[in-house]
DNA sequence: CCTATTAAATGGAACGTTCCAATAAATCAA
DNA sequence: TTGATTTATTGGAACGTTCCATTTAATAGG
């Protein structure tokens, strides 16, 4: 109810009997006050009930301490890990991180981008949007604000990037196909508006490539990335004359939809189609069946891009390395070996 | 790179040949300046680089534009949706809210409410960690600044409170279940230090005594509230003299672990034990059986909370009516009749 | 006991806005 | 034309800090 007048350093320096300066000083823990006289400044601080005003004191110090995490899609746990990460290592070095969430609208994103920057934060960690024009982080270049992307990336910006070895990542998961003896593979999902779908594509058609497998366009089926865009990827893929007998998804959200979209027609996942996912989510261990993905620690991604941008701000420059993270490959159980080739002779062995 | 001082409004003035307080007025959109003199000095602005800065302006203004959200923990998809809604509301009434996680810890919880005070906010609204003393917000009230709970509530206070109505939800599942044949009744997962524990217990205990079942303590089962708590609370049910036929499981994390451990044990969920989750999770409808669940509509309720949030500010009150959310079942395919008890006489009716 | 040195505390200007009171310019009524 | 009114614009003070240059107090050196 109350709501008196917010109390200012002025208020504590009558209290305390001493000068707004003296208050000042004991706020930043100065060592050049005597220590009873900050005990003093301590208690009356605490007796009229101060609350710092950061905005104030960042008009006149040259950097804050917030920083803004800008989420393309905070609904989705494996970017909330990112954001969670990231929050950790921050939190320890007394920077506070506010997040915000653009729910994959371009628009949004701007207007958030703007509030940040009016809210001077010191730097930016930005999982971008899907559809941000590459013009859209100029601005906050030039204005010589650090920035850092995470997870995904824009296509031509000289922005760093902290995001997993996609590449590497769907190399090994088509290799593993190939090793169970499949032959006609797919690439569920995705939409080449993404630059990590190119990313991740490319591992798919580099692994086909080596391994002497025809990676047929027909096969590479765009599509939601979500479960709705993994049923519906089957379902094409298999109204084909050929279909094929396992599909490497462009993340585990589609592999789900297609795990449900083959047992709606009785198939068995695993057995009867082999399927992989992407991003290794928690559920992927706990689907019926235990999904195989490729597991890239997003957590620790965002604690990596945490840290870039804590150097980033602390050498006063906008630049710094991409840093591309590990990825594993978590086997379970959903890729059984491909029936009919199982008969076959063996499978023509790798090259490289 | 060039990062040259930051343009203030005195630098747009003297590019537009205009004096300071009517760049600050075409800031403003106020109607006083001619609209000559508006696209002039707009032109300025764009043409210096300028960036509002807030926290000066907050200096002067009453109250700011920002509001807080404090969330318990943002990894799990129910208190993201609910973030995502009030987001939803706050953005279009030109409320920019930050977004900060506790990760269910109180004393990171302290340092958020404390960043975000010193940041100035206009108002908080928080999902309290687990744990939180009763007094945690004691100072935020005195001091007068409008705060709502969100999902969760503390045990004595007179913040307002949105959430889902829990002890109806609980009813609700725990006559499902009874209406199954069900008599042997379990509760399992979730612990007494949450008020939210209590009033779904609280709906559970009541619809046993209403629908004349024997609500033995002894099948009240505290854990973990995730798959693993889940897992645990059926090993120790399993293992009683006389275990129950179904439960009635805190939150749908919980159910998808008890599902798992009675696969585990070759039980079928749906036929060979009933349960019901709450929260009604996306995952919930494509589980294997579907799960059935107490959807609460989290997201409308964070949009709702958005719009108490906004009345306070605007009609500078600390106080609001509690909210409580519909809530309704879903039914899927989770809960089989007892098999038991399904040869006996037909149930007790219903009273009330 | 006086001066030089160090330690503590202080006043004032500055940071980038808003807002009020005041001015200047334009319009109107007579 | 002149004063009254309205419309646009402006200077100055204020907001709550930090930081620098000073002042004051305490201590040491001779």
């Amino acid at each position: 109810m109350a709501s008196r007048a917010k109390a200012t350093i002025f208020d504590i320096a009558r209290e305390a009997g001493v000068s707004k300066s003296t208050v000042s000083l004991v706020l930043q823990g100065s060592g050049l006050i005597r220590p009873e006289t900050a005990v003093k400044v301590r208690k009356a601080i605490e007796d009229v009930g101060y609350v710092y005003n950061r905005g104030a004191a960042n008009l006149r110090k040259a950097h804050s301490n917030v920083i803004g995490m800008v989420i393309n899609d905070l609904t989705n746990p494996f970017f909330a890990e990112l954001a969670v990460g990231m929050e950790r290592v921050f939190q320890s070095a007394g920077i506070v991180p506010f997040i915000a969430n653009t729910a994959e609208n371009p628009v949004r994103q701007e207007e958030v981008l703007k509030s940040l920057m009016e809210q001077g934060v010191a730097g930016l960690i930005v999982s971008p949007a899907r559809g941000t024009t590459p013009g859209a982080f100029r601005r906050l270049e030039i204005a010589g604000l650090p920035i850092a992307f995470a997870m995904r990336r824009l296509p031509e910006s000289r922005i760093p990037v902290i995001a997993p070895d996609n590449h590497r990542g769907a190399y090994l998961a088509t290799a593993h196909l190939v090793g169970k003896g499949h032959r006609r593979l797919a690439f569920f999902g995705g939409s080449s508006d993404l630059v990590v779908y190119h990313e991740r594509l490319g591992g798919f058609r580099e692994a086909c490539e080596t391994l002497g497998i025809d990676a047929r366009d027909a096969l590479i089926i765009e599509g939601e990335t979500n479960r709705k865009g993994g049923m519906a990827c089957l379902e094409t893929s298999l109204a084909m004359a050929e279909p094929p007998t396992a599909a490497l998804c462009f993340n585990d959200a589609v592999a789900f939809g297609v795990m449900l979209a083959l047992r709606k027609r009785g198939l068995e996942p695993g057995p009867d189609f082999a399927v992989v996912g992407f991003d290794d989510v928690v559920e992927a261990e706990h689907y019926m069946p235990p999904l195989t993905s490729v597991a890239v620690d997003s957590a620790g991604l965002g604690e990596r891009a945490a840290h870039v941008m804590i150097k980033m701000i602390q050498s006063r420059t906008t630049r710094a390395e991409d840093h591309i993270g590990a990825v594993n490959l978590v086997v379970r159980e959903s890729c059984g070996p491909d029936r009919r080739t199982q008969k076959r002779p063996a499978p023509t062995g790798a090259a490289t």
